[in-house]
DNA sequence: ATAAATGTATACCGATTTGTCTACATCAAG
DNA sequence: CTTGATGTAGACAAATCGGTATACATTTAT
C-alpha cells in the first residue's frame, strides 16, 4: 500500500545484493512493479532513495540487534548477546535482515569512497550507532571510561573483522572466533 | 610504452578510488589517453580487465607485504612487521600502493557479492595468499598446526577488522589496537 | 625496404542510464 | 459533486554504457 515504503525496501533487497551502482532505477520500478513517476515524486533523485534506504537500514538493523542485546542483562551477558545475534545474522537464521551479504553500510563505503561524501558519513554515523550500544554494554561491566572506550573500539574492530572475513572468504564461524578473541581481550585488559 | 600495462595501472586507480561500476571504459581511456580500439586488443571485456587489475593488485600488495615481513625474523618478528607495515598502509606512508581506500579485493567483493563470481574468487583467493604468508610466521613461533590454523585466523580476522574499520571509520590508529590485540591474543592461545 | 604488428582517432551501434513529460485513473475529503 | 492528492503507463530526452568498424599512422623485425 505505502509505495514510498515499497520502494525503499525492494531497492534495497537489490542494492544490497548486486551493489548500488550496478542496479538501476528501471530495475527496482520493474521488480517493485511501481510507475516511475511514483518514484519521482517521492524522490528527487536515485541519491536520495539511496539516503532513504540506508536510514531504512540503519534504523532496521540497529532496532534488531538492540532489542536482541536488550534481552539479556548488560555486561557480560549483552557482549555475549552481541555476538550470538552477528553469527546468527552471518548464518541466515535472521529473517527480518534478509541472506547475508556483508555488511550494507561497509559495501556502500566501498562503492562511495570519500569520507567526505554524504552517503560515506551516514555509513559512519550508523558505525557510530552501533558503537554506542557497544559501549553501554562495556559500561555495565563496571569499567572506568577512557578503558571503556578503547574496549569498545576492540570489540568493534571484531565485530567489522568478523562480518568482513565471513563476506570474503565465507567463514560462517567468524563470529564465534571474534566472540572468542573479546573474552580474551577482555580479561587481558580488566587484568 | 606497454600500453597494456597502462591501462591496467589507469583502471586500477579509478577503480580503487572510485568503485569498479562507476568507472566506465571510456574514463579509462580519456585518463590514460589511449585509444578504444587498442583496449580491445589487450582485452576482450571490460570484465578481462578487471580480472587483470585484480592480478595486477595482488601480485603487487602480496610482494609488498611479503618483502616487509621478511626482512625481519620469522616468527614474533615477523607477526610485528606484519602490523606495522598495515599501519604504515593505512597511513599512507607506502607510495608503491597509492593513497589507501580500504581493500581493494573487499571493496570488489562488495560490488560481486556472489561467492560463485570470478572476481569474488579471485578476492578470496588474493586473501588466501595473505594468509598462507601469515601462518608461516605463526609456525615459525613453534606452534603445532591445529592451533597454529586457528592462530592464523585470528590475526586475519583482526587485519580485516583495522582495514574496515581504517577505512569507514577513518580510524588512522586502526592497525596498531589490531596488533596490540594480536599479542594479547597470542599470549593467550600459547598459555 | 618491406611487411606485420600495433598504435591512433573517431564514427557508429544498440542498449541502458537518470530523469521529465503527457495523459489518464482512482479515491477520499470538503 | 468537485477538488486535490496519489496513483498508473509509457513516450521521450540527453547522456553514457560496453563494444565494433573504418581508415590511417607508427613502430618493429626480417
Amino acid at each position: 500500500m505505502d509505495k514510498r515504503q515499497q520502494l525503499i525496501h525492494t531497492a534495497f533487497e537489490l542494492f544490497y545484493r548486486n551493489g548500488i551502482h550496478a542496479v538501476g532505477i528501471n530495475q527496482i520500478l520493474q521488480t517493485s512493479g511501481i510507475a516511475k513517476r511514483t518514484l519521482y515524486n517521492h524522490f528527487a533523485s536515485k541519491d536520495e532513495l539511496i539516503e532513504a534506504v540506508l536510514d531504512y537500514r540503519d534504523e532496521n538493523f540497529y532496532k534488531w540487534l538492540a532489542s536482541r542485546v536488550n534481552t539479556v542483562k548488560p555486561g557480560y551477558d549483552g557482549l555475549n548477546e552481541l555476538f550470538d545475534a552477528l553469527d546468527d545474522w552471518i548464518n541466515n537464521r535472521v529473517e527480518l535482515l534478509t541472506d547475508f551479504h556483508g555488511c550494507f553500510f561497509i559495501n556502500t563505503c566501498a562503492e562511495f569512497n570519500d569520507p567526505q561524501h554524504p552517503l560515506h558519513q551516514k555509513c559512519q554515523q550508523h558505525k557510530q550507532r552501533i558503537n554506542d550500544l557497544i559501549e553501554k554494554q562495556v559500561i555495565a561491566l563496571g569499567i572506568n571510561h577512557p578503558t571503556a572506550h578503547t574496549i569498545t573500539e576492540s570489540i568493534s574492530l571484531l565485530k567489522e573483522g568478523a562480518i568482513t572475513v565471513a563476506q570474503v572468504q565465507g567463514d560462517l564461524s567468524a563470529a564465534q572466533k571474534a566472540k572468542d578473541m573479546a573474552w580474551i581481550v577482555l580479561a587481558a585488559y580488566l587484568s
